[in-house]
DNA sequence: CCCCGATGTATCACCGCGATACATCGCCGC
DNA sequence: GCGGCGATGTATCGCGGTGATACATCGGGG
């Protein structure tokens, strides 16, 4: 979910939309980029929702001259309080919500600014639902295995290699964390 | 696009929506569902223009005791001749719509049925968009090294090493597909 | 005999994408 | 000195897909 990633960015420093899309890029690398198309609207919204605010102070920049077309000068935001809470609230989120292909990464990206019993918790459901996912598709394999085509069975296969590894990458961190974490219960 | 999706696996036997979407998982994997949300949409979008069209033969089977509600039988699709000629025309499409992440899979999982020039130039426009998108992570990511976390950082090279896994996965497809097409030009 | 899980069709609100438009700024080359 | 071009910057629109939800039927096992 974007909100998240824009409350996550703004908490740090007051932004642009521009520069919010750069350090989502940054931020986000291979695994998503957010068009402007999606970022603008949401950030109508939030600022509607009041999670964030327009940030005076340098947004008269340029404007003096040019009042055509209904003045388009750079827009900066910043979080607001409810937005902070806010913040906490969906950093806390450790539902299935979180463990979805789409979202688990930019809650993960966000992970240094949550605490490490959500963070646990939040690898594992990933996951035990990407398990589920392999084990769904391997037994399904097995049944129609013969009548597949040899690409459809390579895709397959290759689909499942990558399950498989992050499976294994998600082992590793939580193992990671556990140590940093030595007995939460 | 599941358009694509439904025409190949109606060109293979009429289906209805549920039947459909078992093969749409079967075929694809875990790479891609397809939810019903979007399938009957598209089914009846289809229908409409004429790609494909509703096969009498078993759709009575319930049609005696109840028209409550209005009637929801069973509905059996067949494709039409223009469905196989627009078949044909998405099969051959070789342009960047082919190499996207969500596409590309789809047009991977039909292609015993695409013509082995095609094939190949679909497996280069998705090598060298993969391979782009992997320099643009790796130049960013050195630029900004220092100043991100370890998580933040985890995931770009999470995504990174995933990305190149796929680079050397088509690299051999390709290899394979030349070995089949001895010299196309 | 009843309930439950599989089969089956359908809609809705929401989200994000890609294309497109438009405007300004700074710098490089001519 | 000036013209163009790439980066910076904001914004909208149509479309396709998702997840939740609703509802109905059927077969089989407890």
């Amino acid at each position: 979910m974007l909100e998240l990633a824009v409350l996550g960015l703004l908490s740090e420093s007051p932004l642009h939309g521009y520069e919010l899309r750069q350090r989502l890029k940054a931020t986000l690398g291979t695994f998503r980029a957010f068009s402007y198309g999606s970022l603008y609207p949401t950030l109508r919204r939030m600022r509607d929702a009041g999670w964030i605010a327009e940030d005076e102070g340098d947004a008269e920049v340029v404007a003096g001259a040019p009042p055509l077309t209904g003045r388009r000068g750079k827009v900066v935001y910043k979080l607001t309080a409810e937005g902070k809470e806010r913040l906490t609230e969906l950093l806390a989120e450790a539902g299935p919500s979180s463990w979805e292909d789409e979202t688990f990464g930019v809650h993960f990206a966000f992970f240094s600014k949550t605490d490490p019993e959500v963070r646990v918790r939040i690898l594992e459901g990933r996951r035990s639902r990407l398990e589920e996912r392999r084990e769904g598709a391997k037994s399904g394999l097995a049944r129609t295995r013969g009548r597949l085509d040899s690409y459809t069975l390579q895709l397959q296969e290759h689909g499942l290699e990558s399950v498989d590894r992050e499976v294994r990458w998600l082992t590793e961190l939580i193992e990671t964390e556990r140590q940093k974490q030595p007995r939460p219960t």
